[in-house]
DNA sequence: TGGTCTCTCAGCCTTTTGGCTGATGCGGCC
DNA sequence: GGCCGCATCAGCCAAAAGGCTGAGAGACCA
């Protein structure tokens, strides 16, 4: 049977290598192609129609790792996806899931941990880290103190620093409603403060 | 002539794996031992006697990078070591040469200027990703953007999400000698609202 | 069909923050 | 002794943020 087709996505060159390095060991996968943002990841899953794409969210430049999903989502809906990242943010796994991703895996994953990953997504499965699990579990618990794809999405600019009017602009939406947004935000968070709710997302949910 | 030896330090298989890979493209290099914390890196140290050791400042747990550079230095007062890492923070870079690292390189760099790093660090020379530099650079031809020590204690507790009256309970100061001080925080971090002051002190200058 | 969730928006009011100007005391430094 | 950087404080004003209430549209589900 020919061998799992996968896509690496992923601006850090050492990363890129690494994961084919690893997966090469693997007979029945085969590291096809690699792209180093997210609109070359685009180009190349057009090219090469990869059975797995391996994605990092943090992209240096041009289109995040979020954006990049909901593109593919738009070409090819079943497309498996796989995100591979740093930081376990409670923000961040709710939109990757939300934008169409299959799995999420931490860098400090284990090979096995990453090679059940890819062979679990092109079978539909579902495969997390345990702390990503763990989070999920938890918030599966206080489902009260989950923040919704939006909220998430305003937290995440709120800690560029940016004010209301410009968030408006940025979503293209009203001031109001980011006001209401925020409201909602803070009383999930436990803050009262645009100041606390961005050392809080930093801190606790990883944003950056 | 024998192969420059290298130790990797990253609690991340899957770039020490890349590391691994790419260096080992390069005939004069060698990775003779791989370490995923502090602990195990002063061991293998002490083992292998490498010639560079290409360290990771974020570890997952136990002692950090900065601090296993410094234990390194303790042994070896002259062992060359490269830092490489995500984040060019200022204090994150001042910290690691403070601590006697011999480079400083960012994992989006390219495979040439790795293997550059490498081989100058045997030499004793200092090499580093063009963005630090250029915020050294930065930093030495402006020193008016340059925190005095109550501005960043200030700026420090600014990133807790405290209200500025909340601010000069904690520092015995009057609320307008908080909103001074936060003036000039702003104009040397070149933003102008609290909540960028915080992103910015947290992205930038690594406080957290 | 009705309830619930999410996202959207508006108005009103209070508190907080930020910009500006000006001022005092203290400690180095030439 | 005078200059300068640093830390301290005040008052005034405009802008931003936050608290509150209410409400409509669309999606989803029982």
């Amino acid at each position: 049977m020919t061998p799992i087709s996968v896509l690496l996505v992923d601006d850090h060159m050492v990363v890129r290598s690494g994961l084919k390095a690893l997966l090469g060991t693997q007979p029945d996968i085969s590291v096809v192609a690699e792209a180093a943002s997210g609109e070359a990841a685009l180009l190349a899953m057009a090219e090469h129609s990869p059975s797995v794409i391996v994605m990092d969210l943090a992209m240096g430049a041009g289109i995040d790792g979020i954006e990049t999903i909901k593109q593919v989502r738009r070409i090819n809906s079943r497309q498996a996806i796989l995100v591979f990242t740093t930081y376990d943010s409670d923000a961040d796994i709710v939109r990757a899931a939300d934008a169409g991703a299959m799995g999420y895996l931490l860098k400090d994953a284990t090979p096995e941990e990453i090679f059940a990953a890819v062979r679990g997504a092109v079978q539909g499965k579902s495969v997390m880290s345990a702390p990503v699990a763990s989070r999920l579990f938890q918030q599966l618990r206080n489902p009260d103190e989950v923040l919704t794809p939006r909220e998430a999405e305003l937290l995440s600019l709120l800690t560029e620093g940016l004010s209301n009017k410009a968030l408006g602009q940025r979503l293209f939406i009203s001031e109001a409603t980011v006001k209401t947004h925020l409201a909602h935000i803070y009383a999930k968070l436990g803050v009262e403060t645009r100041a606390a709710a961005i050392s809080t997302a930093i801190r606790r949910e990883g944003m950056r």
